[in-house]
DNA sequence: CTGTTAGCGCGTTCAG
DNA sequence: CTGAACGCGCTAACAG
């Protein structure tokens, strides 16, 4: 790969004319200017980026550690995120992690200087302290200063009061593991049942269960009555649908199964009703605050999507 | 950020010192490694991964280009990379592309000695002359050098004689734009056909239409019996199916759908029998080939999956 | 307007 | 065993 010394030896000038011309050209000759170019052209000149990365101690890296747990939520954050890095000419490194840990050694392996910045998307669970200085995309325990929250009171109520008027009146809630997060869903979940003069029945919130599966099951085991599952993400809804057609319960005849997280709204029409959120938003406000904008957004509002 | 100065100072030794505990600690007192590691844990000290790649001339990163245009098969691709690349201590640069252009531009961008090298995931469109040089991995258009391929011939085997053994007779097939990829699959499944001793419909074969719904209703538009449908992709599959179903067609009673590419095959149970490929293989191939061992692999070949 | 010089942080000689 | 010195490729400050 030819270096700045190449196409300045070329050029016949030296190598800060050279960096001059390709940086901010400006207060250069005519003459320079053209040698240069030429001299880059022929020798298919690029500035290499770890040396210019070195000088200005900035490298256009965003590390961007996927937490989610369900790799196929990722897709939707990952291809949003993506476009506007790169539209604002940075690049994405890329990580999995899903766990406490895991994020830690993520955060700990892309902090050597490679990264500007690091973002941390979809964490369902507690975030380690080296993950305080990231970015938070949708991750429930936001402790960290700079985040992208999204409005999932708003979410459970709206899908409450969907499965309301649709005649369901023993709605099952499988919540997040219990925290801030697990708490605003139940907010909503109660407000809407309020707000039509319902009971609220204890039994079926089920909070912290390692699975949606393993909380129906569990449902079933206890014979607590239900005509309707709210699950906090796609992937589980279509996970216990499947289980509950195996149990005899047509979805969504005898059970509605809803989902609070569809940014997997994938090919054409849901096949579950839930919750979608416009992942270009998420991705534009993140880009923000890499940016150093203000971090006071409104938490982010999902649109209803129904089959059919 | 602590520099190796820092530590040097601290630790009352020279750079060189601290550079050999921290590197290959050999030849050194063991008064002196104390020191080192004693200031680097005071000091949080972490060498400097750019300035570790400007002087080796090596980032240890690796440029990933998805080319799918259904991005939810990039998922299973992406996790499965980012592991095996994990597991040789090398980073991931995320791009999406997804088509000639696109892939051209992401590899000048990523040729800046930014990453050591760059892989093509999952292209079905042809490649510019900018990634000859790349890793391809399941790319219809290998002219590359280094790639890993699937074998498509023994996939549409595999699925024809499938679908013969479930007594269906008229198998439309939706396969790849031209090349040699759709050539493979054309003869998998005209082997498949003649080894039962059946004949061959070449109205049942459609290839390059720019999606599967379009060739389905082309078909449908004809007149054009056929109670099979081989989709070269899951998603172009799920997305028939539901075409079928609009069209009052039961599936798979009526129409069995059949894909010859289903790395997606995600929450348990896959909807529509599919060819499934071992994506861990894969990526371990693509490792090996980044470290510069054979290209000599066979085809990938993947395994049958059904429904129940 | 241009060339020279001095870092950026680290690895690696090469003498001592 | 250790430290001083050089180079990786580039940018920025400083003289001409």
């Amino acid at each position: 790969m030819a270096s700045i010394n190449d196409v300045s030896r070329l050029a016949q000038v030296s190598k800060a004319t050279v960096s001059r011309v390709l940086s901010g050209s400006r207060g250069v000759t005519e003459q320079s200017r053209d040698a240069v170019l030429r001299a880059a052209e022929i020798l298919n000149y690029k500035p290499n980026a770890i040396a210019q990365s070195l000088s200005s101690q900035t490298t256009h890296c965003i590390g961007v550690i996927c937490a989610t747990e369900h790799i196929q939520q990722a897709t939707g954050y990952l291809q949003a995120l993506e476009k506007q890095l790169r539209l604002h000419q940075k690049h994405l490194l890329l990580r999995f992690a899903n766990n406490s840990s895991a994020v830690a050694q993520a955060c700990g392996e892309l902090s050597t200087g490679l990264c500007d910045a690091i973002m941390v998307v979809g964490a369902r669970f507690p975030l380690p302290e080296a993950a305080q200085q990231a970015v938070l995309i949708d991750c429930l325990d936001a402790s960290g200063e700079q985040q992208v929250g999204i409005d999932y009171e708003f979410a459970s109520q709206t899908a409450t009061h969907y499965l309301l008027t649709q005649q369901r009146r023993k709605i099952a809630l499988f919540n997040f593991y219990p925290g801030e997060a697990a708490d605003q869903v139940l907010q909503g979940y109660c407000s809407a049942l309020e707000s039509m003069a319902l009971p609220f029945n204890r039994q079926l919130v089920i909070a912290g269960e390692s699975s949606a599966s393993v909380a129906l099951q569990g449902l079933i085991n206890r014979h607590i009555a239900f005509d309707a599952l709210l699950v906090t993400d796609y992937y589980q809804g279509l996970e216990v649908a499947e289980l509950l057609k195996r149990y005899q319960r047509a979805v969504p005849q005898e059970v509605m199964v809803f989902s609070l997280d569809g940014s997997a709204a994938i090919f054409g029409q849901p096949h579950l009703p839930l919750i979608a959120y416009p992942l270009e938003t998420l991705a534009q406000r993140a880009i923000k605050l890499l940016s150093g904008g203000a971090s006071d957004f409104p938490l982010l509002r999902g649109n209803l999507l129904t089959p059919y």
